[in-house]
Formats: structure tokens, C-alpha cells, sequence
DNA sequence: TTGTAAGCGTTATCAC
DNA sequence: GTGATAACGCTTACAA
């Protein structure tokens, strides 16, 4: 076993110094052509490798990225992720993934385990229970540390920053739309509760819709579900609760929900009371996963984009980090950049399936 | 803009020397405690924290684990990743994601990116195309290099190191003898080609269940799919294929997938077909993910567990790190404890929904 | 009780 | 053309 092999140690086994071995390697042509061809022929003998630790120190800064998300196992967290991975790797820096499970505790533990020198800056998904407590303190704080942020999907105004969202509102809009052009004259719609932002805006969506159309929203119609029953063990109280909606109002001819879940239940639940989808029911939901693509029948839906998201927040992300390394190199009195944060929306994209005709 | 405070900056504000404050903020008696107080309440105020990436320098180890994966949009893959995040978290780790996108090279440049001092040990599983070029030295070099590996899922017995793993093979026997017990005379095997051990491991366990119950296996009844089938865009090709392989087979009445997409879809193409499930064919897949549970009708499955295999992998090597640690301070000519490399097993557990009755 | 100095692995500045 | 020195932020053996 031979540990990696350092500066220090071709220096002596080569007899010269540590700081002629690092500008031979470096290509510095302040060293003769002799000892730097005898320099880099050893280091590649011995396969060195500069220590990143040591880099990150004295440069100050890491070349990685936190993520902070609610959960992984999550189709669409999983796709931001791939497509912040992407980027970050083309552009030289690594992805340090760390997990809230929708605490806000764990948020913070998380961020400030992070924030210790261990990242350049964060990209991350607001928890449930922060978006409930309404304390941002700690995403602020790290802003103040120098550490830029850029959220996606569930961000807040109250945190200055970049952000990159979908356009929750006009792919909901959109949704609803086309239900009403496919002829539904009885639209549900099968949301979360409130606090969470993009269920909001979906639901303004479907408002917006049906408004535009000079349809009277029927609050009827509107099925909020409660979060716990997003948990797996509570898969049956879903089913029922959407069953017993369905009874409620044997109009229904249209469904839109704000995620897939909601949606493919929606289709069973309506199958077992022997409605015929698309026929007697179409269905729309939100977030293009698995689940829409295998569902039988396949499920029409808003596409979110998600590694496009993840991109983008990506390459906002480092494109900030690098402006302040070359800005604060400028001059140190530097410029208010703090107002100047972007917001890039995502636009949706409806995937017409088998759930509509 | 308030930059992270040093213990250097302390100690200038407070007129006293580095060594003291770092003394002090430990809790050293060494140091009075009126300079201790007077330290420790300067250091709360300022939130002092002390830098990740110095620690790391110092102490020689990053407290990091590299999660090297071939695909993280993915429900096994993503499970794992929470089960490592959770032990490692609670343990005092932070984890850093690489993906190889399923490629030989990438798995590589990942890998020597965070080699690179980056990282204490990987947990990892092996690209496809690694696999099909049995080429292996990038793990064994960093092995020797004294980075320790666990494997899991994906492994190979040419590198020696931890591994966790499900149990493929008894899992496939139990789902296919579970359709024996069912009724089911001409059960089907749809899987991989063979070089993803796991495809294999499964088809050996389809072989052994039917001989164990003396029944001749038919290799018509086995499909083989082509790799590049598993792509998004092929999905209609798979379809087609597995179509082709039902009528060619009309005798099927149970089928044994070796993943959740090949049996939603033979369930989708056999109703197609105008076959009734599970009456007239029962169906179970392996792994168990969001497809399984929410298919119309919902899928019984082998479950792999990954969030164990996770937990597992990370308590595998944090011990390792630490046994490493406390063994080289003892005595340095440490005993040779390269040998004992374990290999953990995952029982795999069936579950029984309404594809099969 | 406090401070000095060395070291973790690098690079940059300056001196020889 | 090469080397000594300092610095990144921290800990710790050793001096004072």
C-alpha cells in the first residue's frame, strides 16, 4: 500500500526543492528543460496527483457544490440532480448531496455543516417544515457568510438570491386548457394543502383557467389533500379519500392534479367505479416521472424539466462564484452586485399520453 | 458581508495567540478560566466555526464518503444513497456524489477526481460498461493507495474489498416458486443479457426454482432484452418485443421479470393481448419502487431493500475508516488485516400485491 | 497559564 | 535556474 505521493516527497527522493517540483510541474519555464523533463517524468512514474484538500486551502475555495434537498428518493429531485451533476462536472467542480427529509432542523445541521469551508456555495429546495415555520434566518446568514445560494422549485421571496422555478402557474393553466378544449365540462382538481408554493400556484392555475373560459370555479370540485397521506404507509386513505370525492361528484369528467401520485390514483379510483378513461374521464397531472410513463393507461402530463432546472441552477450557481473571484481580485471595495439576483422560469411542457384524447 | 472568523482573527482581536484560543475553544485546562470564558463568549458571538477543509489538512482525513453510482434517476440506486446519507450523517460524515452514467471512463475521472484527497473511502457500484470490459484496475489502485471501497449491488470478485449485496439468486427462486405454489405451469423469464451479474444471478434462480420442482426449463419461454431497450425512447420497442415473445407463447400464464419496467410492461402488453391479471397470468417483478406500487394492477415484487444495503455499506466502511485509524496510531507495522473483507448479504423479501393471487 | 513552532500539501513571492 | 519563506486555518508538542 503506498499512499499518494506529495511535492515533499519527489523533492527529496529527487534532490531539489519543494517549490522547484511544483513549478516543473506546473510547466513554469523558470525551471530548465533538464530537471522539469526529470521532474515529470518521475511524477508520472509515481501517478502524482496534487492533493485537493490541500488546493482548496490555500486557495480558498473548494470547487464543489452543496445540494440541500427535501428528499432523494423523489423522481424529480433525482433529475435536478443529474443535471447539476452535469454541469458541475464539466465545469470542474464535485456535488456534496445533503438531505433535510423536510425537517428544518435538518436543514440547518446540514447547511452548517457545509458551510464550514466544505463548499462554495449551496443550491437547494426549501424543506416543507421551514416553508411552514417561515424562518429563512439560516439561508440569509450563510448569504451574509459570502456563500451564494440559488434555489429551485420551492423558493421564497424573502431570501434574496438566484432562483430558478417552473412555471407552475402557466403549465397549470395550460393543463386545465386543454381539459376544456378536450371537452370536460366538470374539471376537479386534487391539490396539496397551501404552504407549499408550487401547489399554490397550480392551484391559481386551474383557477386562471377555468375563469378564462368563463367557468365558475365549484369549490366542490376541489379535493386539498392532506400531507401526511403523501406518505407510502397511507396509500389507502388516499385511495378512499379520492374515492369518496369521486362519489361526491359523479360529474367529474376532468381531472387535474398537481403531481403524479394524486393523478394515477385519481385513474384508479375512477376505473374501479367503472369510468373509462379517457373516455369518461380525462386526466392531467404535474411532474412527467415514472409513474406517468408506465401508468396503464399512460398519463398525460405537465413536464417539469427537471434536469434542465438543475442546469440551469448549476451554471448560475458557478457563474456567480466565479464573478466574485474575479470581482473581489478587481478591486476589494466592490461594487453592490447584491440587487442584480435572477430568476429564470423553466417553462412546462404538456406530454399528451393515453389519460386524455 | 461578514466573512467566517479564524481562530487567527480571534486571537488578534482578543490579544492573546492562536495556540490560546484554539486551547480554550476546545476546553483545555491549560488555560484559565477567565481567558477560557472570555475566549469562549468572543468566539459564540462571532459564531466562530472552525474550517472544514484546515481540519481535513491536519488531521489527514475528510470525514467524507465518495458515492460513486451509475445513475442516479433511479429508485434503487436513490434508495441506497438515503440509507448511506442517514448512517453517515449520524455518524459525522458528509456525502459527495459522483455519477458514472453508466461509462467506463467516467467512472474513472470520478473517481480520481475524488481520490484526489477529496474523500476518506467510496461506496460504489460498478458501471455496465466497466462490467463488460472487466477492467478493474482503477479500484484496485485505489485501494492500494489506502482508500477503502464497499461495493454493493453491482459487484465482481476480482477486487477485494467489503461488499454488501442483495441476494439475487435466492430471491429470484423464492418469487419463482411463489408462482409454482400459485398454479402457474409455463412461467416465463423475462431479463437482461448477462454480463450485469445481477441479470444473471436472477435467471440462475429462475433455473434452479423450476428444477427443483423437476420441471424442464423451455428456452423459449426465456427472454433475453438488449440493453439499449431500457432507454427511455425504446419504450415501444420493448413493448413490441415483449408482444412478439407473448404470442410466440401463448401457454404463459405466469412471468418472473428481473426488474419493475419489464414486468409493468408485460402486465400491460398481456391485458392487451386481452389476458386477464392475475387470472389468466400472474406477474412479479424484482425491486421494489414507486412503479410496482402504483401500477394498475399493483405489481407483487422481490424487494431489494436498498436503503439497508445503504445503511449497511456506510457502517461497513465508517468501521473500516475508524479500525484504520485507531490500528495505524497503535503500532505502524499494523497486522495484515487485508484478508477479512466481508461480504454482507440483503435478504430479499416478496411481496405480495395484486398481480399474482 | 500562555506562547512558539512545526506540520498537514500547495503555490506565490522574493532572494540568491 | 533554483531555493527559502510565507501563507491558507488548524492542532499540538514543547518552551517559557
Amino acid at each position: 500500500m503506498k499512499r499518494k505521493i506529495t511535492l515533499k516527497q519527489i523533492a527529496k527522493e529527487l534532490d531539489v526543492s519543494v517549490s522547484t517540483v511544483s513549478k516543473a510541474l506546473s510547466g513554469s519555464k523558470e525551471i530548465s528543460e533538464d530537471t522539469t523533463q526529470k521532474i515529470q517524468a518521475f511524477a508520472k512514474l509515481y501517478n502524482y496527483r496534487p492533493n485537493n484538500i490541500a488546493l482548496s486551502l490555500k486557495n480558498r475555495k473548494t470547487k464543489t457544490i452543496g445540494i440541500l434537498i427535501p428528499e432523494i428518493v423523489h423522481h424529480f429531485f433525482s433529475t435536478v440532480i443529474r443535471g447539476i451533476e452535469r454541469i458541475a462536472n464539466r465545469r470542474g467542480y464535485n456535488v456534496i448531496v445533503g438531505l433535510s427529509n423536510e425537517s428544518f432542523t435538518k436543514e440547518i445541521i446540514n447547511m452548517e455543516m457545509l458551510a464550514n469551508g466544505s463548499i462554495d456555495g449551496f443550491i437547494l429546495s426549501i424543506s416543507k417544515e421551514t416553508l411552514l415555520k417561515q424562518d429563512y434566518h439560516h439561508f440569509n446568514a450563510t448569504i451574509n457568510q459570502g456563500i451564494p445560494i440559488v434555489m429551485f422549485d420551492r423558493v421564497v421571496n424573502e431570501v434574496e438570491c438566484d432562483k430558478v422555478i417552473v412555471d407552475d402557474f402557466n403549465g397549470a393553466v395550460k393543463a386545465v386548457k386543454m381539459l376544456l378544449d378536450k371537452g370536460c365540462k366538470h374539471i376537479a382538481l386534487i391539490t396539496t394543502v397551501d404552504y407549499v408554493s408550487v401547489g399554490r400556484l397550480r392551484t391559481q392555475g386551474y383557477l386562471e383557467a377555468l375563469q378564462l373560459n368563463k367557468i365558475e370555479a365549484d369549490p366542490q370540485l376541489i379535493l386539498k389533500i392532506e400531507d401526511s397521506l403523501n406518505v407510502d404507509n397511507h396509500l389507502e386513505d388516499l385511495e378512499s379519500e379520492i374515492e369518496h370525492f369521486f362519489k361526491l361528484n359523479p360529474a367529474i369528467d376532468g381531472v387535474f392534479a398537481v403531481n403524479e401520485l394524486y393523478a394515477v390514483t385519481a385513474m384508479k379510483v375512477a376505473r374501479k367505479l367503472g369510468r373509462s378513461i379517457p373516455d369518461d374521464v380525462q386526466v392531467i397531472g404535474f411532474t412527467d416521472g415514472v409513474l406517468s410513463k408506465h401508468a396503464t393507461p399512460s398519463l398525460s402530463t405537465v413536464s417539469q424539466h427537471g434536469q434542465k432546472i438543475g442546469e440551469q441552477a448549476a451554471n448560475l450557481l458557478i457563474d456567480r462564484l466565479e464573478a466574485i473571484e474575479t470581482e473581489s481580485t478587481q478591486y476589494l471595495g466592490s461594487a453592490d452586485s447584491k440587487s442584480d439576483f435572477i430568476k429564470v422560469v423553466i417553462e412546462t411542457e404538456i406530454i399528451e399520453r393515453e389519460s386524455t384524447k
